[in-house]
DNA sequence: AAAAAACGTTGATATTTATCATCATCTTCC
DNA sequence: GGAAGATGATGATAAATATCAACGTTTTTT
């Protein structure tokens, strides 16, 4: 119990894992997140007119961010946490699509977008802060230049994984996959269990653990 | 010998298929497009930016627009005509990540962005006609709001496109993989081979071919 | 018109992966 | 502290898919 005190007085910047951030601290890692990787910073006009535009969120280790069958809602820049997102299919397996980490935008953007029930969940795998946006504020949000060339740039990164990761199913073997994983996204198998990253490399958890055990031998 | 003249001189909007667009008529498809596809249409400055940034191209069946070990230095919006992306392995074999026609834009982003080598080929399976833009362009291509919107939009059906077939490739047979390209993107059906198709499900062509006889005799 | 290449199908067999079951260890929760 | 759940490993077997080979048909090239 004290531990988890603590953990709450713990500096932004630490590297000390911190539960909860003030919203305060979230919009302040938002901001410095955008004007470190935009070509022009934000002005004081756009920084307000962002403290308007998103709603932070705190989603609790296993709670839903996204339910199958709802519209989403809301897309959700993860300030702190881990998220994954999946679908079940007719015999109640799990498969997970994408994993997301700090950084990341969370969500269906296809519902988001056509608001459509989505066909994913999407839960927090760890406490997660968010920001949050709604798709009614969607034309502020494409106003402020900086935050339209960040999320082209997190989009397209995000679609890098999925296309390579996609390639990688037919040409590579799950040995070379997994270790494409591991090189590439490292937070993954630290934060995620194996069967989970067994799931997103879409094969069995046996089948994962067993390549993983060949590879340790050689 | 009489039939392929003639098809050089079907009207633009005719649904025979034609050989080639004049260039003029390549510029009046594309804003055409982003004008019925945009909220606010493209103003007469716009118009002329357009014809300023793009440049026209046209690749011959079989040529390539991007081979692997090279630098993407373009991104081309289809005009007319058929591509696919596709990497080779280790024993030659071919795989393809993607299928382009009409409205998309082919090209690897990745290479493109970040000015590194690509790993991927892209070539024409149909003669295609291109508007290709450079890297160097960029800065224009994003002070036309209308044509940033139309690029967003299209990136993320692509990613939705490649999100569902990864997803697909998890939780679904083949047999409903490929009923899910026959629904969603008939036209890859028509205008590219079966060994084709199958590469891009990730399978064979032997497979399919076998699947698709099952799912006729049930 | 003939030759070559591309395409699609089918059979036999090998390889990969999924599935089901069991067990040991570790963590979480009461 | 102890029960329940989560995690990861391993074995036996079944299912899916790849591979290699052969063949007929269609399309393209010369």
């Amino acid at each position: 119990m004290l531990d988890k005190l603590k953990a709450r007085f713990v500096p932004a910047g630490s590297n000390i894992v911190s539960c909860v951030n003030s919203w305060q601290i979230m919009y302040e890692k938002f901001i410095s997140y955008i004007n470190t990787h935009a070509t022009t910073p934000l002005n004081e006009q756009e920084v307000r007119l962002i403290k308007n535009i998103f709603e932070p969120k705190r989603i609790r280790k296993k709670q839903y961010f996204l339910q199958e069958g709802e519209v989403c809602k809301y897309m959700g820049f993860i300030v702190k946490g881990a998220m994954r997102m999946y679908s079940v299919d007719d015999r109640g397996v799990e498969h997970v699509l994408s994993l997301f980490v700090e950084n990341w935008w969370a969500g269906d953007r296809e519902s988001f977008t056509m608001l459509t029930p989505s066909i994913y969940n999407i839960d927090a795998w760890e406490d997660t802060d968010m920001l949050t946006i709604t798709h009614a504020r969607l034309v502020e949000f494409n106003s402020i230049p900086a935050l339209l060339e960040l999320s082209r740039r997190l989009d397209q990164n995000h679609s890098f994984a999925n296309m390579k990761r996609l390639n990688a199913s037919n040409s590579l073997s799950l040995e070379q996959r997994y270790a494409h994983v591991a090189e590439k996204y490292p937070e993954f198998l630290q934060r995620f269990p194996q069967h989970i990253i067994a799931s997103y490399l879409g094969v069995a958890k046996e089948t994962l653990s067993r390549v993983r055990s060949q590879a340790i031998k050689k």
